[in-house]
RNA sequence: GGAGGGGUUCCCGAGCGGUCAAAGGGAACAGACUGUAAAUCUGUCGCCACUGGCUUCGAAGGUUCGAAUCCUUCCCCCUCCA
């Protein structure tokens, strides 16, 4: 279990730790509890929250004992931290069913800890906190020059910063104090713009218990090509599979830029790292054999072997020739609609291939729609209905996106 | 509380009475080229019943033939002074 920061840094998780080799002594030395903290401001988490989740999971098979936080509590004060702006303030109900829908997500990657791993939720402990009594045992200790000095505040300070959120960073703190207190948390990692925030909770720790613990944080990820992991037209790739299907989530891992393969195969897959090795020898269109790697096994973690099989299967059908893709999502259109006229504008945008029947207008004027080998040149046309095939017809929207159109009645 | 500046389409950012669904850049999408990559080029990039209509420029009213642009009130932000 010592070597498990090698190994993170090996990968690429390591952006800033506070004392590194004090750090690296503790873990040799036996379990450690460790933290780390999610906001619930959706009902999902997305791939950029992978990178945390994989920390996590890689400190849990070193034998650590990993702690997911929710930020139920939190949540309902928001982190000015990386914002320009204050974020709108989510109701108290959405935060707390957010929170149940992202724990099952979270805990798919604790396994390794078995009975050890613990998922929290800090409303448990924020919720009830006194004001007065907080102020006069946990605000005295934080100096309002310094917290004014830090980074993160200092585009706050610009653009303007709520009361409210000032205080974020006390109570992200407070939550490694408790956890300090009550299951002897020693390490809290994050995103590199929780750096602050993280710094905070070790100070407060060494000021009531005079004893040190540690941060950890990972590098913000962006692509290649400068934007931020995860992001596509259709909006964010989530781990929700009623989200983003696993179809798709396979698919945008296998179109990342190449610049981004080995990178993400480190920080988002299990795969031993002479194995990447290989991979990183390869050039040109062999990458491609590097991203279907990183699609099935990111595809694997997040929803399953099965689901990733299957994600592969449709892929391989729909993009290296062959069958007619029994496995890519489909959509099911009824003879009787077909019949009577089913205009693929209107397909188009039912099926989720296009945001608006004006996208899915778009699309057809230029060029990019196709209904099984016939190309839609006109924005009027229909289905005819001796096109869909009894297994159903592949309906392509650009080059990468498809759905299998199915008579269902 | 006082004085000044500001809130524009996903983001940045022009516009400051008609020619504005709104310049330019970024992101994104489609086509070409490729390797389901990048770069490049071309096109697109509010919505719909799409050669037309409708809704956008913090909110609500008003002036005007006509407003993102002018006026009023309100909300929010910034700077300086309290």
């Amino acid at each position: 279990m010592s070597d498990v920061l090698h190994t993170l840094r090996e990968r690429g998780f390591v952006q800033q730790v506070s004392d590194e080799s004090g750090l690296a002594a503790l873990l040799g030395k036996g379990p450690v509890s460790y933290y780390c903290g999610f906001d619930p401001t959706a009902s999902s988490l997305h791939v950029g929250s992978m990178i945390p989740l994989m920390a996590l999971a890689h400190l849990a098979h070193a034998g650590h004992h990993p702690i997911a936080v929710l930020g139920g509590g939190t949540a309902m004060v928001g982190d000015p931290s990386g914002r320009t702006e204050l974020r709108q303030m989510l109701t108290v109900e959405a935060i707390s069913d957010n929170c149940d829908q992202i724990e099952p997500q979270v805990r798919r990657f604790l396994g390794a800890a078995g009975e050890h791993a613990l998922v929290l939720d800090n409303a448990e402990w924020l919720v009830p906190l006194n004001y007065l009594e907080f102020l006069r045992e946990i605000g005295r200790h934080f100096s309002v020059n310094r917290m004014l000095a830090a980074e993160a505040y200092r585009l706050r300070l610009e653009k303007g910063l709520s009361f409210i959120e000032f205080n974020y960073q006390l109570l992200q703190a407070y939550d490694y104090l408790v956890l300090h207190r009550r299951y002897g948390c020693m390490l809290q990692i994050g995103g590199d713009d929780q750096w602050g925030n993280i710094l905070a909770g070790t100070d407060l720790v060494r000021r009531l218990h005079q004893t040190e613990t540690y941060a950890l944080t990972f590098p913000l990820i962006t692509t290649a090509s400068g934007a931020k992991m995860g992001k596509t037209a259709a909006g964010a790739v989530w781990l929700s599979a009623e989200r983003t299907s696993p179809f798709d989530f396979y698919q945008y891992f296998v179109n990342v830029d190449d610049r981004d393969v080995i990178r993400f195969l480190k920080l988002l897959t299990f795969l031993q790292l002479d194995q990447i090795a290989r991979y990183a020898d390869l050039q040109g269109a062999d990458l491609r054999a590097a991203k279907q790697a990183l699609a099935y096994a990111v595809t694997e973690t997040v929803h399953g072997r099965s689901a990733a099989d299957k994600a592969q299967l449709a892929a391989q059908a729909a993009f290296a020739g062959g069958g007619t893709g029994d496995l890519v999502p489909t959509y099911s259109v009824t003879s009787a609609a077909l019949s009577d006229g089913l205009k693929i504008v209107d397909v188009l945008h039912a099926a989720g291939l296009a945001g608006s029947k004006s996208i899915a207008r778009r699309l057809i004027e230029q060029g990019g729609v196709r209904l099984g080998e016939r190309k839609v040149t006109s924005v009027d046309d229909l289905i005819r209905p001796a096109e869909i095939a009894a297994d159903g017809t592949l309906l392509h929207a650009g080059k990468k996106h498809l759905r299998r159109i199915v008579i269902g009645d």
